[in-house]
DNA sequence: CTGAAAGCGCTTACAG
DNA sequence: CTGAAAGCGCTTACAG
């Protein structure tokens, strides 16, 4: 690989302006950039990267911090790859690449002494790579880890984890006005017993919707007795569960709002299989729209999450504050509904 | 964050004495090992990695191309996630990151002057970055451009694209052979007339399933004739065209083997248009055991990829290369036949 | 086993 | 606008 030096040996300048014409070309006069640039053309030079960070203590890399243990559920969400392409595209755009840092389980972790979902390793590996900045995805149960990563005050967004720090932001969903549209949708169905099966109540996203539920019910004067918020995973098996529950219910719902579209298969399977039909004796609106909601019988309404456009957000996030040094308020993009026949309306 | 020289004073060695400590602790005396091992404790010392990268010419990082193009839809295939998964935790399991480098369209690749799919952006990037060697991840037509980087000299593993060189193998599925067991699974299922809906020719799975689907059929004693052999690109759209054509036929096969599971819920749902029964009147198995292949109705006959297990695979190919110098074979895993109601035997 | 020294290839005040 | 120089933090022959 050629070298700045011997660039500049054959330019007849220093080095310091070889190294200037790619960092701070307006600061060099025309000619000597001129030839400089030509020379550096005809040999093929590339910067090397790592002594760029080395001497700058920056590297065009951002860190991704998304644990795939095979102990969690989590990493499996469909969701996930629409993001990461959304993240990855953008940061590409910008001459970005993505570090995917290694996570649990890892020996690089153990060499540092750390343990599942660390803040502590992470702030390592930020330094030790010079990373611009890290994204944080969470898998399952990482919040506490992310919320004292955002402490640090190196650069962070986390998607769907509420964190706040100088230098932290975060991406979400509309998650309550998802969820209100959702009830809403269903009363103007004609529905008026409207049930809810919630994901974990120590996830934000899981937390908004039952919220934005709940004002919904309130808006429209409908009563929610307790025993119509059934608590789920996200995951299918929790959905149905949570399904066979409420229609053992002295008076079950007409309809349910599922706070993801996994337990909303669920919750057919759940219905299906009680011999009820849907949605003629239950209607269903599950969240995120995910492939299989198009695909099921009926297909499922469902609240669509801009997975990319999370994932692009967050690009956009991380990158501001490197550059700008400016921390941008979190960003909450719109869902928007879909209806489909698990909701349709009653005759 | 502590240095290397820091540590060198408080113990009273030489810089290079530390450095050993962490790189070939054996060359190091056991007191002197001791006291640097505790120092650098107590003071949470990190290695700087750009600074080892530069002098060493070795980073800890393997690289990705996975051409995340959205003009392309070959990277929203379901496999890849599991794959990425799997590629991803056994990097980590080594101490090494994933480094997704930034692919088409990217300011980066204008930057040095490439264009989508540049072997030569990828040597670039390899060597800036010091990279270990690269996992190249095809999404539809990057083949010929992982050919020729895989003739550069440094060490990379294709996943399902068939490359040559010193230092480069691949990985894929015995996908002869599941198209083959696909077959007899059909014969001895009673069919006689079977038809195949095929990927891309230039795609190498999709050339060796056609291979394993002619062999198991002249082994057999089957005649495939011109008109049972349908092209497709993978993506259900295709196998739905495809389909209805097949069904168009004077004599139309009674069994479809797709080369892809997407591709056969495509002519799943051609049959079902046409008023075909499945399996009754026609028989459908496809490939790869997508999500998606247990839960249309009927339940899809698949032949299973092991999708975390190509990934795992390519980390150690690519690990060997890197640590042994050595360039293993090409390692071609199995496939399981995943017998559902889609391909159940005629009565 | 250990240290002094050169070197990896770049950036960045500083002085002019 | 430009150059000389120091420095980023580590690794690695080399000599002992």
């Amino acid at each position: 690989m050629t070298t700045i030096r011997e660039i500049a040996e054959l330019c007849g300048v220093s080095v310091a302006t070889v190294s200037r014409v790619f960092n701070r070309p307006l600061t060099v006069s025309r000619e000597k950039r001129e030839v400089v640039e030509r020379v550096a053309r005809e040999l093929d030079y590339r910067p090397n990267e790592s002594a760029r960070a080395l001497a700058s203590r920056r590297s065009g890399l951002i860190g991704l911090v998304w644990d795939t243990d095979h102990r969690r559920p989590g990493w499996r969400h469909p969701y996930l790859q629409e993001l990461l392409i959304g993240l990855k595209t953008a940061l590409s755009a910008h001459g970005y690449h993505l570090l995917m840092l290694a996570t649990s389980g890892s020996a690089a972790l153990r060499a540092v002494g750390a343990s599942l979902a660390d803040p502590v390793a992470y702030v390592n590996m930020t330094r030790r790579h010079h990373l611009g900045g890290l994204v944080l995805i969470d898998s399952g149960k990482d919040g506490p880890a992310f919320t004292a990563f955002a402490q640090s005050g190196l650069p962070c967004v986390a998607v769907d984890v509420v964190v706040s720090g100088d230098r932290a932001t975060y991406v979400t969903s509309d998650n309550v006005g998802g969820a209100r549209e959702a009830v809403r949708h269903l009363v103007e169905a004609g529905h008026r017993r409207i049930a809810t099966i919630t994901g974990p109540p120590a996830n934000s996203p899981a937390a908004d919707r039952l919220a934005g539920f709940r004002t919904a019910m309130a808006e429209a004067g409908l009563d929610v007795p307790d025993d119509h918020v059934v608590t789920g995973d996200f995951h299918r098996g929790s959905g149905q569960d949570a399904m066979r529950r409420l229609i053992a219910l002295p008076s079950p719902p007409t309809a349910v709002f599922c706070a993801s579209d996994e337990m909303a298969v669920g919750a057919l399977l759940a219905a299906r299989h009680a011999g009820l039909r849907v949605p003629d004796d239950v209607a269903l609106v599950g969240f995120d729209d995910i492939e299989l909601a198009a695909l099921v019988d009926p297909p499922l309404t469902t609240l669509a999450q801009d997975k990319a456009g999370i994932g692009a957000a967050a690009a956009h996030a991380i990158l501001t504050m490197v550059h700008n040094g400016q921390t941008p308020p979190p960003a909450v993009l719109p869902t928007r509904l879909i209806p489909r026949a698990s909701s349709r309306a009653r005759r």
